[in-house]
DNA sequence: GAAACTGTACCGACTGGTCGGTCAAGTTTT
DNA sequence: AAAACTTGACCGACCAGTCGGTACAGTTTC
């Protein structure tokens, strides 16, 4: 048998990569290539044309979730913003955002973390990383202020992973406060912080 | 052959969930029975005869790991401390401690998330989380002050796991404000957060 | 324009190997 | 002797990756 359907090879290649994401929020790690293929409504044969091995799956998937996640900063980033801390505070309405969806959160941090013991995974996940406390660092804010402000919001959005909810207004108070202390970091910093 | 040598059933026990997570901590969730065994010196089927199942003794594992952490907090308790966040300052030490080892963070981080997806385990973690959350509120503290100390605490404690490196003086001095917040919440409280 | 040829996309039976768990038998402790 | 403990060969399920094929879509040849 042929093609299967009108479908591009494009096509299935990210119907494969999707099935591999959704298949592995639920498995765990351990999915079978069988079933992700299947979910893609292709062969394991026709996977494996596409992706030489699973850890090569596996890879692009990893590769696809940290360009999502660097498109959703990009996307709250405020074009009429030019001020100190711009890109602190899209980071930050990033991660607080998807917290008012823990569920979906903690399938995502899940299948981020399992993805991490494959060390080629875990060498992409390092290196976004290491970009992204680059671009913070350059934001213009005082080092202090960012690094409180960026790990609040690390804590809040790695919260759901331990089964915390993050629903409540306490939270968005807290996304608030952060955010304005990104445009007045003097607040912080002339707290009198004497011994 | 019978018993290997003088070691008591329970030091058998304890030699394998600490091999468990001693092996799993390198290998993965994939660690095999005999690897684990072999660790503590004992076949696969002495393993066995000690934990039922595979799960059984991820189970064990976990709430092994999740005592310890428990333990690590109270470890960080001041018997001279008596006022109001004595609870979340011991908290907040606690996460922060560690995080001047920042790969045996990851490794602990990864491990702990590895187990998470057995159903039975992520029960569990749920659970304390929630005894902890419960401790916190009742710390004394004005709960926008206790989350954005516990969630900036939270934040830099996962950060290794991301790969970031979390030694530096910055961090210090975070942590150092941070508790100096849980005793003057006062101080982020008056702050003009008028819009 | 049709027959022959070529390359891409896909299939699914099969192989080689791994691993969780069983069990009969042996050894020590009580 | 009974009970507790330990062994290692073995079974069966599972699974990643291989491989010989099939089916279409061009492309070339006559």
């Amino acid at each position: 048998m042929g093609r299967t359907a009108g479908r591009s090879p494009e096509d299935t290649r990210r119907a494969l990569l999707d099935a591999a994401g959704e298949v592995i929020r639920t498995r765990g790690i351990n999915a079978t290539l069988d079933d992700i293929a299947r979910h893609a409504g292709v062969s394991k044969g026709g996977l494996i044309y596409h992706f030489a091995s699973k850890d090569e799956l596996l890879r692009e998937v990893a590769r696809t979730l940290l360009a999502a996640f660097r498109a959703e900063v990009d996307s709250h980033l405020d074009p009429d913003d030019t001020a100190p801390g711009r890109f602190t505070r899209a980071y930050v309405r990033a991660l607080l955002a998807p917290a008012q969806d823990p569920a979906a959160a903690r399938r995502s941090l899940a299948l981020l973390s399992q993805l991490s013991t494959i060390p080629a995974v875990a060498e992409l996940v390092d290196a976004d990383t290491e970009r992204f406390n680059a671009e913070l660092a350059a934001d213009g804010l005082p080092t202090d202020v960012m690094l409180l402000v960026t790990s609040a919001a690390d804590g809040v959005s790695s919260a759901p992973m331990w089964g915390a909810s993050t629903t409540g207004p306490e939270y968005r108070r807290l996304e608030d406060r952060l955010i304005r202390l990104t445009h007045e970091p003097s607040l912080w910093q002339s707290l009198p912080w004497s011994s």
